[in-house]
DNA sequence: TACCAGGAGAAAA
DNA sequence: TTTTCTCATGGT
């Protein structure tokens, strides 16, 4: 599928300016990074740090102990965000197959197509979350295509249909070029701005995108 | 009270 | 093959 590059352009700059850096994927380590993703599926971001604290507090945010760890008290650790009894085979299974990979280390030497052929043949991990993971964690530039961001480009104008996910992914790739820092920021000021605007406040009054969204009538 | 969140996979049609 | 259902806590 084919974007409109100066619009797509136009839209994170408005974005960018209204809302500045959103310093994205909180998380200390690559690994913490990665179990934030899985935990975040269909979740507020707020209930994946109450389970991400959890984790800490009993020692457990490493991949052996999550694997090691009873599925019983590993869901009661996570139980804050969610999907708990899903979220614990799913969180095993990824731990299980980082720890027989060679962990960060052998991954980071893998190029970005066999990584992610590699994450999607996780049982839970799919392509938005194995994005979160390329892009966020392995800084690989990858573009992250969520609910918002079909929501927010739809309303722009950019999007005709309902593009596949990797046809909107590599549509968004090839129209902004490979860029690691822009990829990373605009996934965040899409979700920044899809939890501001478009979701609690349908009719955009003060939106920043005013004058580039479709609904106000006009395009760039 | 009802709705939704930084999805994915299984089941049903 | 495409659509529908299920998973669950916490905030608004």
């Amino acid at each position: 599928m084919r974007l409109h590059a100066g619009r797509l352009r136009a839209a994170y700059r408005r974005m960018l300016a209204a809302y500045g850096p959103q310093h994205w994927w909180p998380g200390d380590t690559p690994f913490e990074i990665m179990v934030g993703a899985v935990l975040t599926q269909n979740t507020a971001w707020t209930n994946v740090e109450r389970a991400i604290a959890n984790l800490k507090a009993a020692d457990a945010l490493s991949p052996e102990t999550i694997v090691s760890l009873p599925p019983d008290h590993l869901a009661q650790l996570i139980r804050p965000s969610g999907y708990f009894n899903i979220k614990v085979r799913r969180l095993r299974n990824f731990c299980r197959w980082y720890v027989a990979q060679g962990k960060i280390r052998a991954l980071r030497r893998l190029d970005t197509a066999t990584l992610r052929h590699g994450l999607l043949s996780i049982n839970g991990v799919g392509p938005e979350t194995a994005d979160d993971m390329l892009l966020y964690a392995f800084s690989r530039p990858v573009f992250v295509v969520d609910a918002y961001t079909r929501r927010i480009f739809s309303r722009l104008g950019l999007m005709d249909g309902e593009p596949s996910y990797d046809g909107l992914r590599l549509g968004i790739e090839t129209a902004l070029g490979p860029d690691t820092d822009v990829f990373n920021e605009y996934h965040a000021l899409i979700v920044r701005h899809g939890k501001d605007v478009c979701r609690t406040r349908p009719q955009c009054e003060g939106c920043c995108l005013r004058g580039v969204c479709r609904w106000h009538g006009e395009g760039v």
